[in-house]
DNA sequence: GGTTTTATCTTGACACTGTCTAGATTGTAT
DNA sequence: ATACAATCTAGACAGTGTCAAGATAAAACC
């Protein structure tokens, strides 16, 4: 985390490492650029090199996020060895990751961008890599196990929803309950 | 919202209002007691005699947000004729506070002090004033429609954490799907 | 290898923000 | 009418994002 020489040589991984950890600690409000330059041992202005403003960064740090999310959801389908429970897997790592990183909740819900768009037809791709990883492992185990095939979209968008909403009631509280959560999810996909 | 006298009259409301206003046009992140001060025609050490920090100030507008929230539910339980019908529309009511503040879901899933206790025997009381309302109209319902009694605390929960992921969803995107999502609500219900 | 070019970082400045202090104004109680 | 308390103003301070000008070093080029 600390520059010996003149340039940094990872300034730009290292300013949204800080950013991550700056918000774990303080909240998503106490983000600031200058004390993440700090934190690199780098001169209050050296970030506008990698970020042209503050929401450039806060992009970025929102991306990083959605890739480590990515790499909770993306671990348990490399891991997996019995599709059925595939579904349940995702759902665990889902909350998993909230877990480990409480306030990416409120990162996330504070995003616009986010495209997950519902149609009683199909779900059409979304642009939020968790999520359409989600979609795509999801879609053939229901399939398989009889689930209309006009019902799955539906299916799917409810899936998620309710794991999020159970992940944001838990990240609001510090996950203090470790009960078995998990029977809802199994009540809509049986 | 102008000031004629020196003394305001009702200054700690209107920043209040001025700050949710603030808060749905720019983001959560974007709420400034200046800014505030400015707009009720208001000196920029003003809001200090009613709110002594920020946080302070960002606190009151997430009460009257949740009693705005409150508000929603409330009223369509005091038109309520049909009590099997009391669920859905508090379902829809709070879809429907969501649509008309939408960035409300990111300003409470970024509230650290809700407290919605789960439990497999029984919902403790909650201090989030629209859960615990939730709480107290739906449980004699399901209770009458024959869901067994120790299932109650984990169906409303169910219900609460989809339709809030669901909001949270609607929110990030706009609301710009009008379909038929209530039916993810009555699959849960029936 | 020496030179130029480019990317990256520093310094200093500016306007804006939350916060503090001291003092001005006004409503309220005595 | 006077004293008191609540409320608002003005000015100052440190901290913030942002910009401009220049310093440093790596990379590209001959």
């Amino acid at each position: 985390m600390e520059k010996t020489s003149y340039h940094h040589g990872n300034l730009k991984q290292e300013l949204i490492l800080a950013g991550i950890r700056m918000i774990e600690e303080d909240g998503i409000g106490h983000l600031s650029l200058r004390k993440a330059a700090a934190m690199c041992g780098v001169s209050h202005a050296a970030p506008k090199s990698h970020f042209q403003s503050k929401e450039e960064f806060e992009e970025a740090v929102k991306d990083y996020v959605a890739e480590e999310f990515t790499r909770y959801l993306q671990e348990v389908i490399d891991k997996n060895t019995n599709k059925n429970e595939i579904i349940r897997d995702m759902g665990r790592a889902f909350v998993r990751f909230f877990k480990d990183y409480p306030q990416a909740y409120a990162l996330i819900t504070n995003q616009k961008d986010i495209r997950i768009c519902l149609s009683e037809k199909e779900i059409q791709k979304s642009n939020y890599a968790p999520f359409q990883l989600f979609v795509e492992q999801s879609s053939p185990v229901l399939l398989e196990w009889g689930i209309p095939e006009k019902m799955i979209p539906q299916k799917i968008l409810e899936l998620w929803a309710l794991v999020s909403g159970l992940a944001g009631i838990y990240a609001m509280q510090g996950f203090n309950y470790e009960g078995d959560w998990m029977e809802m999810v199994n009540r809509i996909i049986d």
